[in-house]
DNA sequence: CGTAGGTTTGACTGATCTCAAGTTTGGTGG
DNA sequence: CCACCAAACTTGAGATCAGTCAAACCTACG
């Protein structure tokens, strides 16, 4: 990662440009957020259930997962997110946190006072747009998370989790979505996909048989995309990559 | 439902109100908004995939559905929606639509050009947070979603979708949670738990022979809530019912 | 090199699906 | 008001996808 790229205002401002036309106003208002960076290891929480929710987290570097325990022993996460990413919009207008947040890898994030934020998005119209857009885009991506896990078999369901990460780390600026280094384990996707990780195993070797994906350890080549968007029913519509 | 309670403005106002505090200018700009109310029958489209995203809908009466199409046949309801929802938030700020929604029972509803309720947002800051709190609590009922299908066995499936119906039932003014008709049939249970309506039969009889609930055809009452709630692993928290 | 976490594999189990038939219900037209 | 019909609900039997359990094998890292 280039020094230029560490900086978090323009971390944020590369997203939210993405999302909505900031004007120069827009961008220097941002810059006046006061902001703290730091570094967490992986396998971290980062946000707890019941936690007060006072600050707002933007993703610098590394990957997080949001998820939620259930009675039975079971987890579920319900998302991830990566460089670009502010994990909890929510806490600005909630002061209550209904699920948790944790490191995948090594994570660098800067905290924001949610106040601040809520201070910008109002005296910025364009900004609190931005914001609102993120919010709508996470929440499109949890209806297609719905679909993924109640209507899909194994097979297709890991094939989207892998087609769906692999775009947004291109959106997100990190590279082709055709090679990559998976960040997470394959029991955390099968906490992603409802399935067991023993499972997730049988289905991503399936897919290496079929030719879709090449792997090494946990890089990964999508070597037919064709074939990958088919298997996965894969249509990056509820992505809203290009900003519109 | 008495003529009172058929006035558009005062459910928008009604389910605003519940999210933030509106003043009386914000009520009055509410009260400009164009708008025009119509009636579907039930099973009717009300929004399709792909078709252009130029207006706002606010359920008045009745229930709909939003739904996804999966290229294995499958489908997957990814949320149900009752008076005082604005179901296509989203039509304010992007163009695509990457669902469908139809209705479920005979529905009234309103139409807003998204351009005229963006605008008051844009004037009134207090309209924009309360919106922005609504779109927030429906994403946060996603997660909830992608939690229940995912990692809960199919009873608890079911009991969850009735806690959460009663509950959003009673925060929307229709009436106390303990008992209530259910507009959906088994196969829509179904379509939204990730299950056959087969299996939706077996399970709600289940809840009914554990004494969980009492059935009168569609008609539910829910006689342990208690035990309900554990059979559900069901917090109302992430309902944001009130306030906050 | 030793250890813990992650991955791979096989055999068996079981929750849920599928298919198929029967019953009930609510609406509609005579 | 009754007869009919389509949709919804109910029930049973057999099939299957994914889970469970258990063990072996990597591999990264201290």
């Amino acid at each position: 990662m280039q020094a230029k790229d560490c900086n978090v205002f323009e971390v944020m401002i590369a997203k939210l440009a993405r999302l909505s036309q900031l004007g120069s106003d827009d961008r220097a208002a941002i810059r006046t957020l006061p902001v703290t960076v730091s570094e967490l290891a992986a396998n971290r929480p980062l946000i707890r259930e019941g936690q007060a929710a006072g600050d707002c987290h933007l993703i610098l570097d590394g990957y997080v997962c949001r998820y939620k325990l259930a009675s039975n022993g079971g987890r579920q996460i319900v998302s991830f997110h990566m460089r670009g990413d502010v994990i909890d919009l929510q806490h600005m207008l909630f002061n209550t946190v209904d699920d948790s947040v944790q490191t995948i890898t090594t994570v660098k994030y800067a905290r924001f006072p949610a106040s601040a934020l809520r201070q910008v998005a109002q005296e910025r119209p364009v900004v609190a747009e931005a914001l609102w857009r993120d919010t709508l885009v996470d929440a499109s991506i949890s209806r297609e998370w719905v679909m993924n896990v109640g209507r899909r078999d194994a097979k297709s369901r890991v094939a989207h989790l892998l087609c769906e990460f692999a775009m947004r780390r291109e959106l997100a600026g990190l590279g082709s979505p055709e090679r990559f280094e998976l960040p997470m384990t394959q029991e955390q996707i099968g906490d992603a996909t409802g399935l067991t990780a023993v499972h997730v195993n049988r289905m991503i070797r399936s897919l290496d048989e079929d030719g879709a994906i090449v792997r090494d350890h946990r890089s990964i080549h999508i070597a037919d995309w064709k074939n990958m968007r088919q298997i996965a029913d894969f249509d990056p519509m509820y992505l809203h990559g290009t900003a519109t």
